[in-house]
DNA sequence: CGGATTTGACCTGT
DNA sequence: ACAGGTCAAATCCG
């Protein structure tokens, strides 16, 4: 690859890119296709499309990543292009100021990867506060004392760099203000295979804020989630309700949240956390995802329990499933991206 | 003993 | 020249 010059990269380039498009009509296709077929359930058949399809786009993006080419230029789902507007003002903010955009005319500029920064928030106590854990394996291969800034930065590299030459990295450096929040920058995706249990999607427009509204926020998380709620009424009658639970069984899709008025939710690839009305409901790694508790003895009023709704298929999927559990007040929700129906559709009858 | 971390030196961009 | 980023030898640790 090193061998290859401007032009055959570029080509190559445009080749992938063009299959990776075209496999995300081909994907739409067979939506559509399905959506008038079967307005609900979907054959093992179709799961294997769109199986199928997934694989091939990652291969598409891991071609794209060996070439250090982010894959969102024409195409990856609800990139900064595709994202809700609302989602956080300036396109493209927070995400790499410096020269992404190398057209060959400053050919000494060396590639610099996409960035984009996340604040983490640490319990201090839970024994969080060491190694951030996003579901991927890091290793740390420097530090560094920062000009003016009270604590040194940890530069970290995908572990398996050397062998799938994944070149994904991140900087960790803990924020003078707030001991417990620290800024995390990433540095590239990852093209090895890890399969973290919840990755929250780095490919997020990069933002530099962390927090979101529920009024104007539509996460999604990275491939092969889907969320359910459960249990989320009271079971007894003590003010000490069952917990919820959420479960996030592997699937090929995208997933999105959405919460109500009152809440908060907090991601970014090392953590979820779930606030409502600034009372912390959980805040987990989503690599620990596969089931946690959360719920009102986390300390939020049961009523306001904020609800965390799947979405069983990518954005541009209008039959996204959406499970609400009990009687828990859907007023107040919203869904952000306006490319997502919510159709009631319940996971569990 | 092998993999991860530490840390001073070196490299690179501004 | 300086600050940030990376390398790599030394060290740590399970």
């Amino acid at each position: 690859m090193e061998n290859m010059g401007d032009w055959e990269k570029i080509t190559l380039l445009n080749e992938l890119t063009q299959g990776r498009e075209l496999t995300k009509q081909l994907q739409h296709q067979l939506h559509s296709a399905v959506s008038l077929l079967s307005s609900s359930s979907s054959s093992s058949h179709d799961q294997t499309q769109e199986m199928l399809i997934h694989r091939i786009m990652a291969s598409y993006d891991k071609a794209l990543s060996m070439l250090n080419v982010e894959p969102q230029a024409g195409g990856c789902p609800r990139r900064a292009s595709e994202s809700p507007p609302s989602l956080g003002g300036s396109p493209m903010s927070g995400g790499d100021s410096d020269r992404d955009l190398n057209d060959g005319s400053t050919p000494r500029k060396r590639k610099v990867m996409q960035r984009w920064t996340k604040r983490v928030r640490v319990a201090l106590g839970t024994g969080l506060e060491g190694p951030l854990d996003d579901g991927f394996s890091w290793r740390k291969y420097g530090q560094k004392d920062i000009l003016g800034a009270k604590y040194p930065r940890g530069y970290y590299r995908c572990t398996h760099r050397n062998v799938q030459g994944c070149l994904a990295t991140k900087q960790v450096q803990r924020s003078d203000d707030d001991p417990t929040i620290f800024e995390v920058t990433y540095r590239g995706r990852h093209t090895c295979n890890q399969h973290p249990a919840a990755v929250i999607s780095p490919s997020l427009p990069p933002e530099n804020q962390t927090d979101f509204n529920a009024s104007d926020i539509a996460f999604d998380f990275r491939e092969g989630l889907a969320i359910a709620t459960q249990n989320l009424d009271s079971n007894n009658g003590n003010h000490n309700p069952s917990s919820s639970m959420f479960i996030f069984p592997s699937t090929p899709e995208n997933i999105f949240g959405v919460m109500n008025s009152n809440s908060n939710f907090s991601s970014n690839p090392d953590f979820l956390s779930l606030s409502t009305s600034g009372t912390d409901c959980f805040s987990v790694p989503p690599a620990r995802l596969d089931s946690f508790q959360a719920g009102p003895s986390f300390g939020a009023p049961e009523s306001e329990l904020a609800m965390i709704v799947s979405a069983a298929a990518s954005g541009n999927n209008p039959h996204a499933n959406a499970r609400s559990d009990s009687d828990l007040p859907l007023q107040g929700m919203e869904f952000a991206n306006e490319n997502i129906a919510f159709d009631g559709t319940e996971f569990f009858p």
